[in-house]
RNA sequence: GCGCCCGUAGCUCAGCUGGAUAGAGCGUGAGCCUCCGGAGCUCAAGGUCACAGGUUCGAAUCCUGUCGGGCGCACCA
């Protein structure tokens, strides 16, 4: 809503620039730090002074007395502090509109297919123990972005990428077969969770390997069926993969996030896509057979002499291995090309009928959605795979896909460890005070299950110590909503270059800025208008009397919430375009804090005066509409009541 | 050695492409429920924005360097 409004200022304030002054000037709009200096802020006069060699003041007056913003909603203009030209908004106007503009362009966009598709990666967990918190960060953050590129009117495709075949799986299959023999059967029969049972498994499997590691030999065995598809540890490694991937499924579901497909290494493998990426590489140069050396036997790609690698130890990197086996850089490189629609190449695909989702296979069924093909492409993984993420763009741009790896955007997050105290109670020694980094492979981190289930039941106590009598399983239900709302808050709103020490007590909490926080401020106001209602004041609020309203009704703090309203769009942008996604969160809370603030002085059902009250009405109405929204975005349930 | 990230209140963090008086939450101290829901609100205390230079009318923000801390630079992913 302010958006347009800013861009229509902007180009005005330009073309009076120009033809002032002779000099092309793209002005800023700004948000003044106090709304008793304006609603917009441009600080073109001070941008100028250099240029034109004339005091920022003396501009400012001068295009304020000779420029008229345009359209029906400014109202006054005014020369502020060093030479800012200050806008005022027709605040019962602005309002009026925001009763029922849409809020975020997605809905109303006809033309999304037109920019083309985003394939979002996210998730992507090992299929060999339970999701854990960091796990969580990856998820919480993808489908974040998923649901502000779909507000924003893109088409967006979800995949999450089960890595079937690799190392982390072999080490549980070795658990199953070498370490404490099970049969398939067994294992097919193993109760739930049995992510969990993994979990301890693959940890037990370390430490077997570490007592000898003539064992890792089982390893490497395990690996090479698990590649070819063939024999009784690939059975094993599909059947724990498969049961692996649908507790990851259910976890994710908990907390509502999806995926349109699952692609699975297994499949890239059994299709030979790397084969094709193999003739293209070797056609164009890129990989390069290595004689002699420490990669003696091996393809590697040279990366030396590139700007971006510049200063490696080992200025080449390995993508077929020795015994012709291909490193996970070579597979996501055909992945990458698949992603694109520029391998050549494609899937099979088969509906997994009891987890509702899509997922690639050898041959699979004939009618099937259209998969990949996508104009861009965003990875969501975390920062310590940069390197890794730009080999594979670097090998897209070898292949003379300069566009392609132009628009393979890593979106990176730094990883989450343990605060001291929480490592404490997990039992693990945290040093001097320090984080303690999470590690599957020792079976150390807090279990997303866990975390969600203890927040579930922290939420049934707070309800408990309200008094609140509900049926079972409302009850559970709110829980549910609440637990949801605190997880999902508690990791998006920290910002992404951040390393986030999880701490268990802080992420119990309820107050302050966090999820259950926001939801109670939508709560609260919803009930103030089923409450106006309720006493026959309400009624639906109609923008044509909504904006004639007198200025006077508006106090500041009203104006400011709506104000702040307004800017959801520019800020879910923002968020979009810069992968800064805590900012949506940011603004949610800023909205909440805004509405609890005021709320007090300004009641609706016990004010005598009509317009106070409509006034009142129809800014809690677009506060509830913004915030709404947002949470939406942020994927924290709504309770009727809480 | 090279690269990326971080350093802002006791703690956890915001601070938007340089701009107006550096802000929240937690914690601490003092208050606020005859009044639409207290998971809330108000007030107070708390800051050499790691340090040093530089650019600029103006720097927490941009540049250079230094010092701390984290993470990468595998025939693991």
């Amino acid at each position: 809503m302010l958006g347009p409004l800013k861009r229509q200022i902007a180009a005005s304030l330009a073309r009076e620039i120009h033809d002032r002054f002779g000099v092309d000037h793209d002005p800023v709009v700004e948000i003044p730090p106090r709304r008793s200096l304006g609603d917009l802020a441009l600080p073109a006069p001070l941008h100028l002074a250099r240029v034109l060699k004339r005091r920022p003041r003396e501009i400012a007056e001068e295009l304020a007395a000779a420029w008229r913003p345009p359209g029906e909603l400014v109202a006054e203009l005014r020369v502020e502090g060093a030479g800012y030209l200050n806008l005022f908004l027709d605040r019962s106007r602005f309002a009026a509109a925001l009763l029922d503009a849409p809020l975020l362009p997605g809905a109303q966009e006809e033309s999304a297919g037109e920019a083309g598709k985003i394939v979002v990666e996210h998730t992507n967990i090992n299929p060999n123990k339970a999701a854990h918190i960091g796990h969580l960060r990856n998820a919480i953050l993808g489908d974040l972005l998923v649901r502000c590129l779909r507000a924003l009117g893109r088409r967006v495709e979800v995949q999450n990428y089960i890595d079937d075949t690799g190392v982390q799986v072999a080490d549980v299959v070795v658990g199953f077969c070498d370490l404490e023999p099970t049969s398939l059967a067994d294992v097919k029969a193993l109760p739930e969770p049995f992510d969990y049972t993994c979990w301890d498994l693959y940890a037990r499997v370390g430490r077997w390997y570490e007592e000898d590691p003539a064992r890792l030999e089982l390893r490497r065995k395990t690996l090479h069926q698990l590649e070819r598809g063939e024999g009784e540890r690939a059975e094993m490694g599909r059947l724990v993969a498969q049961r692996i991937v649908a507790r990851h499924l259910r976890t994710m579901a908990r907390l509502g996030i999806g995926y349109d497909l699952l692609t699975h290494e297994s499949h890239i493998l059994a299709l030979h896509f790397f084969a094709v990426a193999y003739e293209q590489l070797v056609a164009r140069g890129a990989l390069r057979l290595e004689s002699e050396g420490k990669n003696a036997g091996c393809w590697v790609m040279p990366l030396e002499g590139t700007e971006e690698f510049a200063g490696l130890e080992d200025p080449d990197k390995v993508i077929v291995r020795s015994d012709g086996t291909i490193t996970y850089v070579g597979k996501d490189i055909a992945y990458q090309l698949w992603k694109f629609g520029l391998l050549g190449k494609d899937f099979g695909y088969r509906y997994w009928m009891d987890q509702g989702v899509w997922v690639t296979d050898v041959e699979g069924a004939e009618d099937h959605p259209s998969f990949g093909g996508a104009r861009e492409v965003v990875n969501v993984i975390d920062a310590r795979q940069s390197y890794l993420q730009k080999i594979v763009r670097a090998g897209l741009a070898a292949l003379g896909h300069d566009e392609a790896a132009r628009r393979s955007v890593h979106f990176a997050y730094e990883m989450v460890s343990l605060s001291p105290a929480t490592a404490r109670q997990l039992g693990v020694a945290s040093e001097d005070g320090k984080a303690q980094e999470m590690s599957g492979r020792k079976g150390i981190g807090v279990k997303a299950d866990d975390l969600i289930d203890r927040l579930e039941e922290k939420a049934r106590e707070e309800i408990a110590a309200r008094n609140r009598e509900l049926p079972r399983a409302e009850l559970a239900e709110l829980a549910r909503e609440i637990a949801i709302a605190a997880v999902r808050f508690f990791m998006a709103k920290t910002g992404t270059t951040r390393v986030i020490a999880f701490d268990l007590d802080e992420a119990l909490d309820f107050e302050g800025d966090s999820g259950p926080y926001l939801q109670y401020a939508l709560v609260r106001s919803r009930a103030i208008e089923r409450k106006v209602a309720a006493a026959g004041k309400g009624g639906t609020l109609d923008p044509r009397a909504a904006g004639a309203l007198p200025r006077e009704l508006w106090d500041d703090d009203l104006w400011d919430l709506v104000h702040a309203a307004a800017q959801i769009a520019d800020t879910v942008d923002k968020a979009a375009a810069t992968l800064e996604l805590s900012l949506v969160a940011r603004h949610a809370l800023e909205l909440a804090q805004r509405f609890n603030a005021l709320y007090h002085h300004h009641p609706v059902l016990h004010e005598e005066d009509a317009g106070k009250r409509h006034v009142r009405r129809v800014a809690f109405a677009v506060f509830a509409r913004a915030l709404g929204a947002l949470a939406d975005l942020l994927g924290i349930p709504a309770p009727a009541r809480m």
